[in-house]
DNA sequence: TTCCTGTCGG
DNA sequence: CCGACCGGAA
């Protein structure tokens, strides 16, 4: 079965999505961070929680001057958990902070910059090799705080582009990447913009239930309308 | 109650 | 493939 009928040009495609969706909500200014070290931390920290979950967890660690990686490669792992308990999983989560912090810090002297001097398919699979980070962490932390051109691909953009009939419901992490990359210019900023204001639709409109398809900028380019009738009926029924 | 920008281990 | 991990907000 194929998901692409519907478009007999994907980039075009593609670009399409991306500039209804750049005039709709604008210009995301992502990652929200002071330094590249909060966005790694960010990166983790957000792993399967909203957003503003995670804000209090910085927020606690800036305030106790544990956002460094010297700091947090020298903190005892419970004063961790402390502190990032707003965000959830504080228990694995501290495990992944301390794996990343050793990380760099036996590689890499502690030197962000040593890091993200290396090649991009080099460091990702460097990355993808510390506990806690998969491929999602690892391509948040390559585009957002390594400023490398490579897009990150979530639940958001499975949920979105698998209504619009551009993926299978069941595409995998690199299948998902692969319709990105394969039909999109290798450009930093694109890639960046395109993630967040993926984040942006999914987060405000087409939400996983009782999607605001009315105000959606993407509206007239979507294959979802079919099943919406029946989850309306669904729910009458319930 | 349900959901949330995942990843790991079995 | 599936459960565990965990707290906060709609």
């Amino acid at each position: 079965m194929s998901f692409k009928v519907k478009y007999d040009n994907i980039s075009t495609a593609l670009m399409t999505i991306y500039q209804r969706l750049y005039h709709y909500f604008g210009p995301r200014h992502w990652w929200p961070a002071e330094t590249p070290f909060e966005v790694i931390v960010g990166a983790i920290l957000t792993q399967n929680v909203t957003w503003k979950n995670v804000e209090k967890a910085i927020n606690n660690l800036k305030t106790a001057e544990l956002l460094t990686p010297e700091a947090l490669y020298t903190a005892d792992p419970s004063v961790i958990e402390t502190h990032i308990r707003p965000a959830g999983f504080y228990r694995t989560k501290a495990k992944k902070l301390k794996a990343f912090v050793h990380h760099i810090w036996e590689k890499y002297d502690g030197s962000l910059t040593n890091m993200f001097s290396q090649p991009l398919k080099n460091l990702r699979k460097e990355l993808l090799s510390i506990y806690g980070i998969g491929p999602e962490t690892a391509d948040a932390i390559l585009c957002y705080a390594g400023n490398y051109p490579i897009m990150v691909m979530d639940a958001y953009t499975l949920r979105v582009f698998s209504r619009l009939g551009l993926l299978s419901p069941k595409a995998n992490y690199e299948e998902m990447q692969q319709l990105f990359m394969d039909n999109l210019p290798h450009d930093h900023y694109i890639f960046n913009e395109y993630h967040a204001l993926i984040d942006a639709l999914a987060n405000k409109i087409c939400r996983k239930n009782k999607p605001h398809c009315n105000l959606c900028p993407l509206n007239d380019l979507c294959a979802w309308p079919k099943e919406e009738k029946e989850n309306k009926k669904a729910e009458k029924e319930a």
